[in-house]
DNA sequence: GATTGTATTTTTGTGGTAGAAAATACGTCA
DNA sequence: TGACGTATTTTCTACCACAAAAATACAATC
C-alpha cells in the first residue's frame, strides 16, 4: 500500500457522558438558526416564534427549542416564561459562530488535509479509513457521503471510493475558473434578478471594511468567506435555482481547496473593490454593466492564479496540450 | 396526512434463492461495461482484457469476470479457455441493454411517479416510505440517497426528507431551460473543445434516423435518450469537467421528469435536425457558429415548452392544476 | 387563535454478528 | 511478462435490539 503512515488522531464514536449525539445536531441547528436570524432585520426585544424556525428548517419543535435554548445560554437570545424567545441586547454585537467540533467534521477535515497533501491515495475503502483514523464505520460512511455530495469523492461500483481531481490540480482550477466565468456574469441577466436589500447592505459593509485593510495583516479566512458570500449572493439573486446551486457548488469546492491554493493577499483586497463596484452597478440597476464587471473580475482572478499565465505556455496552447490526456 | 391512498406494490428486500444481491450489481456492471465497449471501435474477435475494465470502473477482477461472463451468456462476448473474453460476432447487431429490474429501481420509479402526481407530500420520512411501499429501511435509505445525489430530495436536519421543486413545476422547467441556455452554448467556446470522432459518428447516425421518422410513430423514449446523449456529448467535448458535470445533472433531471413534461413529437424531430446542424458546424471547425446554433436550438425548445407561451391559464394556476391528475 | 410548555409516541442511530460479495494472493498458461 | 483461473482473505450488507432523538399530542397561557 503506497499510503504513508500519517497523523492518527482517534476519532471516536463512543458516547461520552458529556456529549451524546444530541449536542452535535443541536449545535448545528443552532448555528443555522443564528445565520438565518442574522439575515433578517431584527432588533433586541423582537420575538422569535418557534414555528418560523420549524418551517424554515423542516424539523419539529423539539430540536428547535433545544437550539434556541443553546443560543439563550450564549446570551444571543432571551427567554421569557410562557412567552418564548426574544432577541437579546447582545445579539448584534456578538460575532462568534456556534461552530462545534464534531467527530464528523474532524474526520472530514483530516481526510481532506491528508488527501490534499497526497498522504491518502486516490482510491480508498471505508475499511481503510476506519483503521487509519480509528473512527467508527458509521462516521466514515457519513463523511464519505458528504464528500460525495460535494463532488470530492465518488463511490465506485465495488467497495472503493475514488477521489476526483479536486481544486488542487492546476487543471481543475482552470476548469473551475472558466466554469464560473460562464455562470456568474449570466446571473445578472436572468429575468427576475433581485438582490435582497439587507443582504446587499451587509455585503457592502463587510467588503468596504476588507478593502480598506493592509495586505500584510489581512485575515485571509475572513476575506475568503466574504468573497464566497458575495458570489453566492449574486447566484441567489439570479432567481434561478439551478444557477444558484451551481455557484454554491463551486463555492464549496473553493472553500475546501483554500489550503492548497494561495491567492496573494493584495489580489484579495483588489477583489473586494471589484465586488463593491459590482454592487454599485446592481444598486444603480445597470445589470448589463454588472455582468461585464463580473466577467472582468473573474478574468482578473484567473490571471492572478499562481502558476497560470506567469509560467511557460500561453493559455490557448496550454489548454490544447492538456486536452490530449485526461 | 394529506397523502392519499395509492399504489402499494410490495418492494421486497428478502433474498430470493434465485437472485441475491450479486445479480443486481453484476447486471449493473455488465450494463456499464457494455456501453463502455460500445463507445470503443471494436471488431468481432478483439480481445477484452479484464484489466482494462478493472481500471475503468475501479473494481476488482472478481466482479468484472462475473459481468463479462454475463455478457457472454447473452452472446455479446465469447470466452476462450485460458485466453479470456473476446468480442462475439453478434456484438454490433444486438441492440438490447442489460437493464435489470432491481428492488431499488422499482422503488425509485414508484417514488418519482407518486411524487410527480402529487400522491406523495413534499416532506416525507423514511419510515413513512417503508410503510407505504412495504420496502425495507435499507432500500429506502439507499434510494433516498440516490435521489439526493440527483438533486430531487434533500435531507433536513431532523428526520424529514424534502422534495425540491423538480422539473414538474413550470417554474423549474423555465429555470432549467435558462440555465442550459447559459451552459451549453458556452461548451463550444471552451479552449480544448474536442468531440470524439466515433462518438460524433454514432450520434450523427442515430439523429439522422430519428430525423427521418414520422411524428406519429416516433419512439419517444428513444428520441429523448438520443437528445440527452447529444447534449451530454457536447458537455464532455467541452474539456471542462465542471461544465460537463453540470450538463449531465440537468440531463438526469430531464430524464426523470419525462413523464410529466410532454414535448410534442414534431418538435422532437425538428430538434434532431438542429442537432445535426450543430454537429456539422463542429465538424467544419466552426465552433462559434455551433454555439450560436445551440443557443437558437435551446431557445426554440424553451418556446415550444407546452403551457409556456401557448396556453391560456397563467403559470401559477396551471402548475396547481397539473398537480391534481396525472 | 396562535404560541408556548410538557408528556407521550414514533422514528432513528448505533453496535454486534452471520453470510454474501469484493479484493487479493498465487499458480498456470500464452 | 502479462493475462487468465482458482483459492483465500478482507470488506461489506442485512438484520436485530436498545438507547437517543425527533415528532406529535395535549394542556396552559398570552
Amino acid at each position: 500500500m503506497p499510503s504513508r503512515p500519517a497523523t492518527r488522531s482517534r476519532i471516536s464514536s463512543r458516547r461520552r457522558a458529556t456529549s451524546p449525539r444530541r449536542a452535535v445536531t443541536q449545535a448545528a441547528l443552532a448555528a443555522r438558526i443564528l445565520t438565518w436570524l442574522r439575515q433578517q432585520d431584527l432588533k433586541p426585544g423582537d420575538h422569535v416564534p418557534e414555528r418560523l424556525a420549524t418551517e424554515e428548517f423542516h424539523v419539529s419543535r423539539t430540536p428547535v427549542r433545544a437550539a434556541l435554548a443553546l443560543l439563550t445560554e450564549q446570551g444571543l437570545l432571551e427567554r421569557h416564561d410562557q412567552r418564548g424567545f426574544f432577541i437579546a441586547d447582545g445579539f448584534a454585537a456578538a460575532r462568534g459562530t456556534v461552530a462545534a467540533e464534531t467527530p464528523d467534521s474532524t474526520l472530514h477535515d483530516a481526510i481532506l488535509r491528508d488527501r490534499f497533501s497526497k498522504r491518502l491515495d486516490a482510491e480508498v475503502t471505508a475499511a481503510h479509513l476506519t483503521r487509519r483514523y480509528r473512527a467508527s464505520r458509521a462516521i466514515v460512511l457519513r463523511v464519505l457521503g458528504r464528500l460525495q455530495k460535494d463532488g470530492i469523492v465518488e463511490r465506485a461500483l465495488g467497495q472503493r471510493w475514488v477521489f476526483l481531481p479536486a481544486l488542487d490540480s492546476l487543471r481543475s482550477q482552470e476548469d473551475s475558473h472558466r466554469f464560473r466565468l460562464i455562470l456568474e456574469p449570466a446571473a445578472f441577466l436572468q429575468p427576475g434578478f433581485a438582490l435582497d436589500a439587507k443582504r446587499a447592505r451587509d455585503l457592502k459593509s463587510a467588503l468596504a471594511e476588507l478593502a480598506g485593510q493592509d495586505a500584510r495583516t489581512l485575515d485571509l479566512k475572513r476575506a475568503l468567506e466574504t468573497d464566497i458570500a458575495f458570489h453566492e449572493a449574486m447566484g441567489d439573486a439570479s432567481n434561478n435555482r439551478f444557477l444558484a446551486e451551481a455557484i454554491r457548488r463551486q463555492s464549496r469546492l473553493r472553500r475546501l481547496a483554500t489550503t492548497s491554493m494561495q491567492v496573494p493577499p493584495a489580489r484579495l483586497i483588489e477583489s473586494c473593490r471589484e465586488h463593491l463596484a459590482i454592487l454599485e452597478a446592481v444598486a444603480a440597476g445597470e445589470l448589463a454593466r454588472a455582468a461585464e464587471l463580473m466577467r472582468e473580475h473573474l478574468a482578473s482572478s484567473l490571471r492572478a492564479r499562481p502558476g497560470f499565465v506567469n509560467r511557460g505556455a500561453p493559455p490557448m496552447l496550454r489548454a490544447t496540450m492538456m486536452g490530449g490526456a485526461r
